[in-house]
DNA sequence: GTCTGTGAAGGGCTTCACAGCT
DNA sequence: AGCTGTGAAGCCCTTCACAGAC
């Protein structure tokens, strides 16, 4: 049996049976904080930072600065002692890790609401990834055009797939179409399932699939907001002034430039 | 310092003060897969279904049957040996956990392509959430209508959200205007904010944050399936039709019916 | 002196196996 | 007999502290 749920906790024990890859040993969590340094890594290089410390790099992300070190020497030696990390370089390292260096398709099913925002989304281009089809059932929806792409029936997917050599897959569908889409995207061979439906779909042991599920990210809030709020509810403003005062942390700070 | 990431993979060994909740000894962890649990009960529900054992619910989660004993052991004993969960009791003990039963009333900033999907989903009212106000700075978006609500000026949004009694934030707005967003939404008093942007925003302790980040779910996606497709390359579509066969796992078994 | 890379200690989560109730 | 609830073992990840390179 398949499991359906990867999420926002996984706990994949799962390996892949050739040891061939390096990859095999890199922490899932470590994975995950990898994509944040990347796209810190991304504003720095922008704003034209040469050398990033630990440090600097850690608050930028949010995490500490050991964790971040532990993390990169997943990756092999990336920094110089008593200097720091080259960011163009970390960057690059970073990328060929997580396998983003080859350029991914992205198909996406389902152009309502959601799909429609996610087909007009410019965020993808800029970190490795290419919107190369958009599907959908309703006649009135197939055929019209969004951000230079034209709606095509949902019927013609499997072929397209390969046709268009897509290597991910986006299930924006209504919940009662979403296991149907994901079969027939896994039939067509895509190994990358990105899910918006909160339904726990089945899959193969050979597909990956991540969920994201709106309402659950605000239940989770909703709890750990009573979990920091024990009944002696304090109003505390000037926190919140004095927080808001520090700035974004990548704007200041001591990252060499040219 | 504040640290601004909690993400999908949260590590906050942040405790509230007091202990009074019983709340404080639930795993992060645990209270994620609690979300997922509240969501097929809802499904079993509707279905008709009364009484629900571990094991199903489990495989209709995708989590394994002693780690959802376990998770539903901190909110106390629940069932029955012998026999099961009740499907109704159990999905109101897990809201009150959550803090759900209260009510939350959401505002969400920024209507663009993204917010007006969310504005117009209607997943929300079904779990808990009322959208309760909108804005966006664009003069040409403020005054327009989306499912009931007038969109207003993020000027009014401090205001606003005190006499909405509002109690989350969804920032859904371009990054370069995010952090201001966020400010506003603390300095309003507001202590859980959804945030679509990928930066880390800079919040004080007693604010609950979550981010969602639709490129970095792309990204550790791509990893987990380069981590599990060694060299060897092996087409096996008939593990695909093999799995489609298997269909929802909510819809067969032997759930008690009435 | 500074900053990276890393073994080792510690904590939290998962998994197992079974005691206990119906 | 069947299923829940739970101590205990094991594993993964985080955190600490420092050796090592510059």
């Amino acid at each position: 049996m398949a499991r359906g749920v990867t999420g926002a906790a996984p706990s994949a024990p799962r390996r892949g049976p050739s040891a061939a890859a390096q990859h095999r040993d890199i922490p899932q969590a470590t994975v995950t904080r990898l994509a944040t340094y990347l796209r810190v890594l991304g504003v720095l290089a922008d704003e034209g930072a040469l050398i990033v410390s630990s440090e600097e790099l850690a608050n930028a992300s949010g995490v500490g600065s050991a964790k971040l070190r532990k993390d990169l020497s997943f990756l092999g030696p990336n920094g110089v002692r008593g200097v720091g990390y080259d960011v163009a370089r970390l960057r690059a390292r970073i990328e060929s890790a997580l396998g983003l260096d080859r350029g991914h398709r992205v198909v996406l099913v389902g152009i309502g609401n959601l799909g429609r925002a996610l087909a007009g989304y410019g965020g993808f281009d800029r970190r490795g990834f290419s919107m190369v089809g958009l599907f959908d059932r309703d006649p009135a929806c197939v055929g019209s055009t969004i951000g230079g792409l034209t709606v095509r029936d949902v019927t013609e997917l499997a072929d397209s797939c390969r046709d268009l050599e897509a290597t991910i897959g986006v299930i924006a569908t209504p919940d009662a179409a979403a296991q149907d889409v994901c079969d027939q995207l896994v039939g067509a061979g895509l190994r990358c399932i990105l899910s918006f439906s909160p339904l726990a779909l089945e899959i193969p042991d050979h597909v990956e699939m991540r969920r994201v599920d709106l309402a659950m990210e605000m239940q989770v809030l909703s709890f750990n907001m009573a979990r920091n709020t024990p009944p002696d509810e304090q109003r505390n403003p000037q926190a919140a002034a004095a927080s808001a005062a520090v700035g974004a942390s990548t704007r200041n700070g001591s990252v060499i430039r040219p």
